[in-house]
DNA sequence: TATATTGATTTTGTCGGACAATATTGTAGA
DNA sequence: TCTACAATATTGTCCGACAAAATCAATATA
């Protein structure tokens, strides 16, 4: 190898820690403006010229930077209204991009992925929810059949039930994934056949998965889910079917 | 509401389908002009300039769908070397971003994420797979004991074999999301740890693993896999130690 | 001949300036 | 008090220019 090569590799390597991957550099240096402005969720930054000036480097690498936190959702963009922040922003965090590629008969392949996972979620539930966390799992549920008992719209309290569940596995990472894809889901869902109400037959389900829950006992917890997830999957084919015919 | 206003909103909600957000219209465009050219992975797209005149836009707003595709990984970018594509891209799927925040102690809960899957697909491997797919899973598994006998970097070997595996599901799910969080890992672990070399110790197991797939036995090939995560996640426990120490 | 160096070229990256589009805000009038 | 209109701030888009870097080709050197 030359002299000159070897001399760029190693000032590449002494530079990857700010130079890496563009504008990395730039989010970062925001990350720390906002935590040290403390802005929370709502809160608008400063326009970007302004940030532009403040960090010294031109518009468009604001704008790229802010454009790829839109496009995480991180936050939200608008002609005077500015940009707002829509999740919290820690410098201590990196958000990672994932994608999902779907198709028109992508609605069981995802839900052949939430599978596993959502099993996984409950067995870690089942071992490591706390005495408080459990009670609260039951609440939930007692709370979902209520709503679905008086005739009313219980797809938010389900939410709430399974976001318990997921909060007690103490990975945070396991709530975020199985609720974006579920998000996904729904997405793909909603577009050819309307509202989705899926998963009405499992409610009767979720008391007893609630207990198993708080007795600890991983292996009828995981039965549970699994039985529930059968339920949905066989719900969305009998769906797809109807469409076919 | 002003009779203005009622136009405005009436217009705007015809102009959702192609305006709704941003740069929408460019990314269709791309999508298509990509499937027209018959483009696949790895091959190179025109320059921006060039694609800017021939969709009659300006340069910035090319820049924009492209960094936002860099940024789901769907491209690469690279001066001189210009845009490849990293991903099948089609116009008939939605490329649905999914962000995963990751903590600088995430290191464990990304591979806690990643077991489940890694499981599901193995034994759906099992099941699904064709003897196609059997005889290049095993070829795989022989190539990887190779060139780890010769002493040489079997990681992208490694990477092989999994993919045919998760290939071999019939879910390109499955192969999607472990492969980012795979990536996902890689990039918190390379940064403090230096070169990943994690898994050295299940080389051993992976024939076992290719044997069991392809005898169609699920209880087996998912046991193994288990073991080989279990393997991995104790290297990256005794590495977290002896940082700590 | 083979290898290393140098230079040319192409493409993305960054900047600055200008204007367009538009949502918000304020203001005047019914 | 509400409605219609105007002013304004902010993002969105375009253009032109140059910087930076990776590749490729030609040249020099061992």
């Amino acid at each position: 190898m030359s002299i000159q090569a070897q001399i760029k590799q190693t000032s590449r390597a002494l530079d990857l820690l700010e130079a890496s991957d563009g504008n990395r550099g730039v989010i970062e240096a925001l990350s720390l403006m906002i935590e040290r402005a403390k802005l929370g969720v709502g809160d608008q930054l400063p326009p970007e010229i302004e940030i532009a000036r403040k960090l010294n480097v031109g518009r468009a690498k604001v704008r790229e930077a802010l454009i790829a936190w839109q496009n995480m959702g991180l936050v939200t963009r608008n002609k005077k209204a500015g940009t707002r922040l829509a999740a919290e922003i820690s410098s201590s965090a990196i958000h990672i991009p994932v994608t999902l590629k779907l198709e028109a008969e992508s609605l069981l392949r995802t839900h052949a992925v939430r599978r596993p996972l959502e099993i996984e979620a409950v067995r870690l539930a089942a071992r490591n929810a706390t005495d408080q966390q459990a009670r609260v799992i039951r609440a939930r549920a007692a709370e979902l059949m209520t709503v679905h008992e008086a005739g009313e719209d219980w797809r938010a309290a389900d939410k709430r039930f399974h976001s318990e569940i997921q909060n007690a596995t103490g990975n945070p990472l396991f709530e975020q994934l199985i609720q974006q894809i579920q998000r996904a889901f729904n997405e793909i869902y909603e577009a050819p056949f309307g509202q989705p109400h899926l998963g009405q037959a499992t409610i009767p389900l979720h008391p007893g998965l609630a207990e198993a829950i708080a007795v600890r006992d991983e292996s009828a917890a995981t039965k549970i889910m699994s039985t529930i997830l059968d339920l949905v999957e066989e719900e969305v084919r009998s769906v797809m079917r109807g469409l076919h015919a």
